[in-house]
DNA sequence: AAAAAAACTGACTGAGTACTCAGTATAATT
DNA sequence: AATTATACTGAGTACTCAGTCAGTTTTTTT
């Protein structure tokens, strides 16, 4: 493996685990093998690691998201949406360090002043709210899911689940103990409820 | 105003706005007018600062927690959802900066190793749960609320909150714009569907 | 094998860091 | 008015930080 991957590798868990600023690139130097030196000749500056780790990372959960996409199969929206939280929460799991990274103040901190590291992020966030987002749509399309707007919808389950990922990541609640309940409570937000009378 | 709760309160905004480690001592003492030796003359460390700005921010809360549960009073326990979600919104506008201290890795990662600080952050967070749990256990006892673990709910709706917070506060979305679907959202979640059949 | 290009090194820099301390000013007590 | 206790000061300390640079090693091209 080349020095640039193996530092951007360690960057990622270190940013992640530690945060940006309380990791300094003597640790990063000492912890990859690389001299600061090299370092500075891969990239230019701290933040341009931090920026190219969330460019692969986007790559990264675009290519996780179109081949999950492109291999599940639904009966109903319903079932649709119970996938696509599993698909979120197995997610987390699977990039914990990722997520971690996206919990974490800095990047947002950096999408403020940084249009690259806007789209970024935007590109990370639409990916999952899209993927709610259709399952709500297929819902309400083959009945299983009431009439209610589909993007607000889905930005509210997001909020719910992300929420979830949160209390695993900083240790508030034990994540596994909620997941049945979010399901269920997710199901009476979302389902259609049959006109009686 | 002594200097002391001065500083205690610019530190307030300063952690809030730019974080713990981005906020030197130097600029602390810029901002407050106090010398920095005047700082360490009534905090020990940067870190003890930190500790009695969350040790004053839990006793404000238990304050206006008391005061909310005291004065409002709801015909149905589903009404009483929409109050507490309300004020939860109403708060974070309220104490900004606290929700924006909050809503930061530091304080967990301080909890992780600082028991004090860890009692706070629950103390706090115990709070509002409390609030969403009492306005379900009251809203199944009315029959506005349907039968579901009532903690564990309230927990989430914590989290769908929680999360539109944290969206308005990193700028992400207008969450004034998602208020309207969130109440619609948790009334489907919560409501008790009357057995048809 | 020689030349050119790319990858790598680590000592160094100057600015910044939390915290200290010897001493001064102000307030409270006798 | 004299003594004691509390509040305050800012230059100084030892240290860490991101980033630089002149020079060396490795790889690629000719």
């Amino acid at each position: 493996m080349k020095k640039k991957e193996i530092i951007l590798r360690v960057a990622m868990q270190l940013f992640a685990r530690k945060g940006f600023k309380d990791t300094s690139m003597a640790e990063l130097s000492k912890t990859t093998g690389a001299a600061e030196g090299t370092i500075f000749y891969h990239f230019k500056t701290k933040q341009g690691i931090f920026l190219e780790i969330l460019k692969t990372a986007k790559e990264d959960i675009l290519f996780e998201f179109n081949s999950y996409t492109a291999n599940r199969k639904f009966e109903t929206g319903i079932e649709m949406m119970e996938g696509a939280i599993s698909f979120y929460l197995y997610l987390a799991g699977l990039k914990e360090d990722l997520f971690l990274l996206l919990h974490r103040r800095y990047p947002y901190e950096l999408a403020e002043v940084n249009p690259v590291c806007r789209e970024h992020l935007e590109s990370i966030y639409n990916c999952f709210v899209d993927i709610f987002e259709h399952a709500i749509v297929s819902g309400q399309a083959d009945g299983s899911i009431g009439p209610m707007p589909a993007r607000k919808t889905a930005l509210i389950v997001f909020t719910m689940v992300d929420g979830l990922v949160r209390f695993k990541l900083y240790n508030l609640y034990d994540a596994g103990a909620l997941f049945n309940e979010l399901i269920a409570s997710c199901r009476r937000m979302l389902e259609n409820k049959p006109v009686t009378g």
